[in-house]
DNA sequence: CCGGGGATTATCT
DNA sequence: GATAATCCCCGGC
């Protein structure tokens, strides 16, 4: 199994690159505390003409500014005082687009991941929803800036296919304030996954 | 089963 | 001082 190349960050369209990560693996390596998931749902955050995103219009501040940095690089922020949230940044450094990391899809480390977020290893919202995949990863704002290539957080790709039919799509959530662009079709997830946030996949 | 609202605090204005 | 790329519980049907 490889890590997944540069060249997959290195790329102008991140709502493609939403799509492609999905069924692709994450791992986290923190202090030997290994875990591993697979992603089945995702959102892409065009930085600069994105209303719905943190660097809507150029917007570059100490919280964001990870946004700006190289392609395949992660981004962590705090939202609502107490949720990690995981992003990975694409595009050109200085190009501000990101995917957030919805949720995923336990593969190892399962224990590891309930002692974190005090869940039982049999409970679906283990990973669902982004708040909980970063604490069930044992992602923290202070890993914003680590690069995916590196060991402490990288992606894999396993070869499992996503085939087209098998891949939904839907407005993004909880970007109501975006004006039209809470609209936009954004957001991907695989269809049936029981990790998938919202009542319907 | 479903919808409403409280939790809780970093960040920006 | 208000807001937020959320989550979970609780009450009502």
């Amino acid at each position: 199994m490889k890590k997944i190349p540069l060249s997959f960050y290195d790329r102008d369209d991140v709502v493609q690159i939403a799509k492609e990560l999905l069924g692709k693996i994450i791992v986290t390596n923190f202090g030997g505390q290994i875990t591993s998931a697979r992603i089945v749902e995702t959102e892409a955050y065009i930085g600069i003409t994105d209303k719905a995103s943190h660097s809507y219009g150029h917007r570059r501040t100490a919280r964001n500014e990870h946004m700006y940095s190289p392609p395949g690089t992660a981004y962590v922020y705090i939202c609502y005082g107490m949720h990690q949230m995981l992003n990975i940044v694409t595009n050109k450094k200085d190009i501000p687009d990101a995917v957030l990391i919805r949720a995923v899809e336990p593969l190892n480390g399962i224990d590891l991941m309930a002692k974190r977020t005090g869940k039982n290893i049999n409970d679906k919202t283990l990973t669902r929803g982004p708040g909980n995949v970063g604490k069930a990863l044992g992602i923290y704002k202070h890993h914003s800036g680590l690069f995916l290539l590196d060991k402490e957080i990288y992606l894999l790709d396993d070869g499992e296919k996503m085939i087209a039919g098998k891949i939904g799509t839907s407005k993004r959530i909880g970007v109501d304030g975006a004006g039209d662009d809470a609209l936009l079709p954004f957001r991907f997830y695989i269809k049936g996954n029981p990790y998938v946030s919202g009542k319907r996949n």
